[in-house]
DNA sequence: GTTAGCAGTCCATGAATGAGAGTGCTAACA
DNA sequence: TGTTAGCACTCTCATTCATGGACTGCTAAC
């Protein structure tokens, strides 16, 4: 159906929807046909500008917010302008560069790489960001440690092909390091090139032989299992997500004098539940990573208002993590899309690159 | 001179301005004669109450926003609301327990310990609260290893008194395991029971000594050093600083119709150094933990309608953090009181209690 | 020292007004 | 048929003004 309507719209029809569409993104005003006229179509008068608007509006692309204003996009206005829109805007080479930076620092902890991540990208956006580790037990294990700690603790090391997982476990005194170590080597052996979740799913099965193996590794076994049953729950139920720059809502025009309505967006974004609900299954538009949900297509009454976009990184076919913005409907598109976009493929280098950096080392010298 | 104009006050007016404060700070409208009567002072006329009021006024305790409003606390109504109030409001039972169970894991990480205690205190005291970890390098070292994993780098993994420090290093491949298992157990045993500080200012002068013991110390140490000296750095300089909960000022009264203030204070949250000027060198009053900034006290323009508080947890006269809750001045000193002092308690037992918990551990049973 | 009573002050609310900004429509023009 | 000038109309926004209500301050009496 967006197909006939856009049939339907003369080339003058398109580029004057379009660059008010882009106009309003910028100015936050709503659209006369003297601006339009100043700015875009120079050699046609308001009036005919006019009819044009009146049947844009009628196709319900534009809309007035009352009888005698200019008129702002609907989100059928914004879905036709995303739609159409290929050109990304490059973004701050200094944003990219920190983008970049943090994903080369590849030992971090993927829980602090999440925080990490919304918080750029709300910087380079000034948008609140969300960012989700939903899939995280897809990862591959490359290698298991247990580390004995002073306490009755021990740490649970999990490198993955992208990022380290860690939890601690209840740890018996007597039992000696070799069989820690031990036990980390026959977990590692077994499960290598797994995922978490294979491993969790396996262990049972494996529980006889190993305890074959290594001695003392029945009880070993127990707290290991159950530490990062607990992680997985943790992570991946209430899923570990992070949302960052909420306030930034605030110096939006949108919302700069209506509280309340920030007030019920960022109350959205500090419930997880609903934070899965609203990012949940969106398929990309436009052949891209990057898939937008626009205004009355969000199912969530309090956000109606809102646009978000999403982005995917995924592992073969599985979504590992989520990131996603949310704003006003009058959002710079362009400018999310390419900010997702670039973040989607530093996680993809981050699963493609050997596991060796080199070089970056000797700069302190 | 507090003192003095203290003396002054009549018992009947000190019980009038008492829960006059109390009052306000609960219903968050002007105090008039006619509630005192009302709630407080029963058997006086409001004629008479106005008398005294007017009094109080004119010794600076109270104020009117204007001629026929009620009075509010001034700065120095409230400065005299905190020195006098004795009793600590007993906190919700839940949150007492959450605070605690999160001080139980005590293998956390003391970064993501920083958002935890910064989360529970603001979702318990529904105000914004700020947590700085400032002379983490005077914790105790009671461990060290490094940890090499498959790419080239390490986790140096510090056990303190007081939880545990990590950060990652380069770690050249061709160095054998054994060498990092040496060099770790070298450092443990000459810097235990030392501070990270001094550690970090004595490692060169045992350089020497250390390359003879260790084969292949020479580079490890050196990018120990580097490691440890960007972490502390990081740390130290910037300071651990995590704000959370900003968003509640929108929630209250005085910010409510006001996000123009509510901006200003917000934005001198997401700013570290102004953190830190904010809260640098309070003196406790009332002999407690816990110290007050209040209203004009406060030493930055913009938060001069605000009110502060502040809890160090100190080891050895040294304060490795300090935890901060910013309101309006009509803020719940009582009760932000005791959960400061509740979270400094829970710290003083992380560092008394015999390092190894017992117990928990078969809940899962 | 306490109180009743009254005048005075200030805020908050809502109605009335006028200026300004844009549109829709009609009629004329190319 | 598409374009345009011009005018009437609509709606918002800011300002002004009047009214009612809530308190206080003060005075005079107890």
């Amino acid at each position: 159906m967006q197909n006939d309507d856009e049939l339907n719209l003369s080339d003058r029809k398109k580029q004057i929807l379009l660059s008010a569409v882009e106009e309003y993104i910028q100015v936050a005003s709503p659209i006369t046909s003297s601006v339009i006229q100043q700015k875009i179509v120079k050699d046609l008068s308001t009036a005919t500008l006019r009819n044009e608007l009146n049947a844009l509006e009628a196709m319900g692309y534009l809309k007035q917010l009352h009888t005698s204003s200019g008129r702002v996009p609907t989100s059928k206005g914004y879905r036709f302008y995303v739609n159409q829109m290929m050109g990304d805007i490059p973004l701050d080479k200094n944003v990219l560069e920190e983008i970049h930076a943090l994903f080369n620092k590849r030992t971090v902890y993927l829980g602090d790489m999440v925080n990490e991540i919304a918080s750029v990208i709300s910087k380079a956006t000034n948008y609140p960001t969300v960012v989700m580790l939903k899939g995280f037990d897809k990862l591959i294990i490359k290698n298991i440690k247990i580390i004995p700690l002073l306490t009755e603790q021990a740490l649970i090391l999990i490198e993955t092909n992208s990022g380290i997982i860690n939890n601690t476990m209840e740890a018996n005194k007597s039992i000696p390091q070799q069989s820690y170590i031990d036990a980390s080597n026959l977990l590692t052996s077994t499960f290598k090139d797994k995922t978490v979740a294979e491993m969790l799913k396996d262990m049972p099965s494996h529980k006889q032989k190993m305890e074959n193996e290594v001695k003392e590794f029945s009880t070993i076994f127990d707290t290991v299992l159950f530490s990062l049953k607990s992680l997985t729950e943790r992570l991946s139920q209430n899923g570990n997500i992070t949302a960052k720059g909420e306030i930034k809502l605030l110096s939006i025009p949108e919302y700069e004098n209506n509280p309340e309505q920030a007030k019920k967006v960022i109350s959205v974004l500090s419930n997880p539940d609903e934070i899965k609900e609203v990012f949940k299954d969106s398929t990309a538009d436009n052949g891209g990573d990057v898939s937008f949900k626009i205004g009355k297509e969000i199912p969530v009454e309090d956000l109606q208002g809102c646009s978000i976009a999403k982005a995917d990184y995924q592992v073969d076919g599985e979504s590992i993590a989520s990131i996603g913005i949310i704003g006003p409907q009058r959002m710079d598109y362009a400018k999310i899309a390419s900010a997702l976009k670039f973040v989607v493929g530093e996680f993809q280098n981050l699963k493609e690159l050997p596991p060796a950096n080199k070089k970056e080392a000797n700069k302190d010298e």
